[in-house]
DNA sequence: TTGTATGCGTTATCAG
DNA sequence: CTGATAACGCATACAA
C-alpha cells in the first residue's frame, strides 16, 4: 500500500511549487492554466488535504463542542438537530458530551476539550449550577461559548433561551379560558429559574383573569424526570382532588405524571387537565395528546450555532437572544368537570 | 494577551530539550528530579499540549466518527449513551452527524469525514440502503467501520446487531401464552431485513405452537415512524376488528399505532393487545406501557465502541456480535376479549 | 537518561 | 502570478 498524497506529491507531479498547489486549493491567484492542470493531477492522484495539518497551520480546530446533561433528553435531541443544521455548509464537525453517564457526573472530558484547546467554540445546553466550573474554564481560556436555556442567571457568554415567564402567562390565559379556577402547579428542581419563572408567569397571568392562586397550590417535584412526575402523583392521587387544572413545570414530568394518573383510572382532562412545558415530540404521541408550550428548539440550535460561529471569525458583542414559547393545545386540557 | 505555552517553552524554562519534555508528558525515560522539575514548571506555564499537533505527529486523529440517519431517534440516543460510555477514560472524543436533516438526505459531511481522514473509525447507526455509498467508500479508504444493527446484510465491516428472529419468537410465545390466535403483523419498510426477521420469528414461534398466520395476517406501513403507524390503525380500525394482537415492526409504529386506537376508543388491550420491538423509553412512559422485545442498546454502544477502538490500535479480526433481545411484557398486551 | 534534528501536511510570507 | 522557506506544536529516531 503506498503513501497517501500530500500537497507536494501534486506539487511535484504538476511541477508547480507547494505554495501554487495551497493556492489553488484555497480559491487564491493562479493563472487558467496551472488551475486546469492541477484539477487533473489532483484528480488522478486522489489527493485530499490533511484537516489535521491544515488546522495546525491555521491555529484552528475546525470543531466546535456540544455539552449537555445527557444526550438522551429528547429536548436536546431537538436542539441538537437544529445545531447540526445551522453548521451544515460550514465545514465545522460537531463534537458530542454527555455530562453524566451511568448516573455518574463527569465534566473532565468537556475541560480537557477547553484546556487543549480541541474545540474553536463550545454550546452548553441547560446548564445548571453544577455547570459554573465548566462555564469558567471556558471564559478563562476566552473559548467561544453560548448557553442554551442556561437554568440559572448567566453572565460573560452569549445566551440563548426562552421568555418562560411569558410561557406561564400562556398557559395561564388558555387554563382561564377553559373556565379553571382551582389550579396547581408542581415545580421542577428547586434552584432552577426556568421553574421559578414559569410559575411566576402563571400566577401573574391567573391574577389577571382575577383567580387566585395561594401556595398551597404550589408543590415541587425537584426534578425534571418522568420518574419525579409519576412519584408526585402517587401522592396527590393519594387524596381527593381538590384542582381541576395541573400544571407540570415541563413536559417530561407531565408524561410522568399523565401515565401514573391513568394507570389508576383518572381521566384526563375529563376530571383533571394537565399541562406542561416545552414540547418534547412523546407529547404528541400520547393519548390524550399534552397541552404545552413549546420552545422552538431547532431556532435556538440554529441561532446558537450562528452566534457562535460569528464569534469565532469575527468579532460580535455579547448576545442575548430570547425566544417567544408559544402554545400548543391539545387533549390533555378541557373545560373543568361541573 | 501573551502567546501561548509550546513544548519548547516549557523545555527553554526548564532548561532541557524538547524531546525530554515530550517523554516526561508520555511517561517515557526521565530522572527524578528533571520530573519534578517539569511538573512545576508546567503548572507555572499553565502549559497544555496541543491536540492538533500531536494528531498531526502521531497520524491519528483523536476522534471517531459517529452517523445516524437522525440523531433526534430514541433508539439512536440509548445507543450514543453507550458509545460514549466505551469511550470515556479513552481520550478519544466523539464526532456526530445526523444523514437527514430537514428531510434532506445529504451524506457529504460524513464522506468528507472519510475521505480528508478526519476520524480513526467509524460507528453507523441503523444503516439502510442507501448508506451503501457511504459504507463503500469508508471500506475503499480502509477506514475501520463498525455497524451497529444495520438493516441489510453486510459483509467487510464489524457488525453489532440483535437476533431479530428469537424476537419475533419471544413475542409469539407470548401472545399465545396470553391465548392469542387472531393475530395480525405490520411491517417496517419494504426492504428491511429486521422487520423481515421479526415476522419470520413471529410467524415460527406461532407455528411451533399450532397457531396458523396467514399473509393476509401481513400488513405493512412502509416506515418505521409512529406517523405511520397512526396512519396504518386509520385504515385497519377502519373495518371490523377480526384480530385480537397486533405486532407492530418497531416501538415507534405501535405507539403511533396505540395513540390513534386510543383516540378513538379502541381499548388496548381489553379489545386489542399491542407489541412493537426494541423498547425505546416513551414505551415505558405511556398508559397502557408498551409490551416489546428489548435492544440492549447501551451494551451493543459500548461493544461497538470496544471493537472499533481495538481496530484502530492493533488489527483484530472482523467481529460479528450478535445480542439477544429480551421480552418486556407490560400493559399493552392481556388476554384476547372472550 | 538526555538533547538534537527531522518529519507530519498545510498555510503564509516575501522576494522573484 | 509563482516558488522557496519559515512557521504550526509535537513525537521520535539517533547520537551523545
Amino acid at each position: 500500500m503506498k503513501r497517501r498524497a500530500t500537497i507536494a506529491t501534486v506539487a511535484e507531479q504538476a511541477g508547480v511549487g507547494v505554495g501554487t498547489v495551497s493556492r489553488y486549493l484555497n480559491g487564491g491567484y493562479v493563472s487558467a492554466e496551472v488551475r486546469t492542470l492541477l484539477s487533473q493531477v489532483i484528480a488522478k492522484l486522489g489527493y485530499r488535504r490533511s484537516a489535521t495539518a491544515r488546522n495546525l497551520s491555521l491555529g484552528q480546530k475546525g470543531c466546535i463542542g456540544v455539552t449537555v446533561d445527557s444526550s438522551v433528553d429528547p429536548w436536546f435531541t431537538q436542539l441538537l438537530s437544529g445545531i447540526e443544521e445551522g453548521l451544515a455548509a460550514h465545514d465545522t464537525s460537531l463534537m458530542l458530551c454527555s455530562l453524566e453517564l451511568r448516573g455518574e457526573y463527569d465534566p473532565s472530558p468537556v475541560l480537557g476539550w477547553i484546556r487543549d484547546r480541541r474545540i474553536d467554540g463550545l454550546i452548553i445546553a441547560k446548564s445548571q449550577k453544577r455547570e459554573r466550573s465548566l462555564l469558567q474554564s471556558a471564559v478563562d481560556e476566552g473559548l467561544p461559548t453560548v448557553m442554551v436555556a442556561p437554568d440559572e442567571e448567566v453572565r460573560d457568554v452569549h445566551v440563548v433561551r426562552c421568555d418562560n415567564r411569558a410561557a406561564g402567562m400562556a398557559i395561564a390565559n388558555h387554563l382561564a379560558d377553559l373556565g379553571h379556577s382551582r389550579i396547581a402547579f408542581a415545580a421542577g428542581p428547586q434552584h432552577s429559574v426556568d421553574s421559578k419563572h414559569r410559575l411566576a408567569g402563571l400566577r401573574e397571568g391567573l391574577a389577571k383573569r382575577g383567580i387566585q392562586f395561594d401556595l398551597r397550590s404550589v408543590f415541587s417535584c425537584n426534578s425534571w424526570e418522568a420518574e419525579a412526575g409519576a412519584g408526585f402523583a402517587e401522592t396527590l392521587l393519594a387524596k381527593p382532588l381538590r384542582i381541576t387544572a395541573l400544571v407540570m413545570a415541563n413536559d417530561a414530568l407531565a408524561l410522568g405524571f399523565m401515565r401514573y394518573a391513568q394507570q389508576y383510572r383518572v381521566r384526563i382532562p375529563a376530571q383533571l387537565s394537565v399541562a406542561g412545558f416545552d414540547d418534547v415530540p412523546e407529547g404528541a404521541y400520547v393519548w390524550p395528546g399534552l397541552t404545552t408550550v413549546a420552545q422552538p428548539m431547532r431556532e435556538m440550535g440554529n441561532a446558537a450555532c450562528r452566534v457562535l460561529l460569528e464569534t469565532i471569525t469575527g468579532e460580535i458583542g455579547l448576545q442575548r437572544i430570547e425566544f417567544p414559547m408559544e402554545l400548543h393545545a391539545r387533549e390533555s386540557t378541557a373545560p373543568p368537570p361541573r
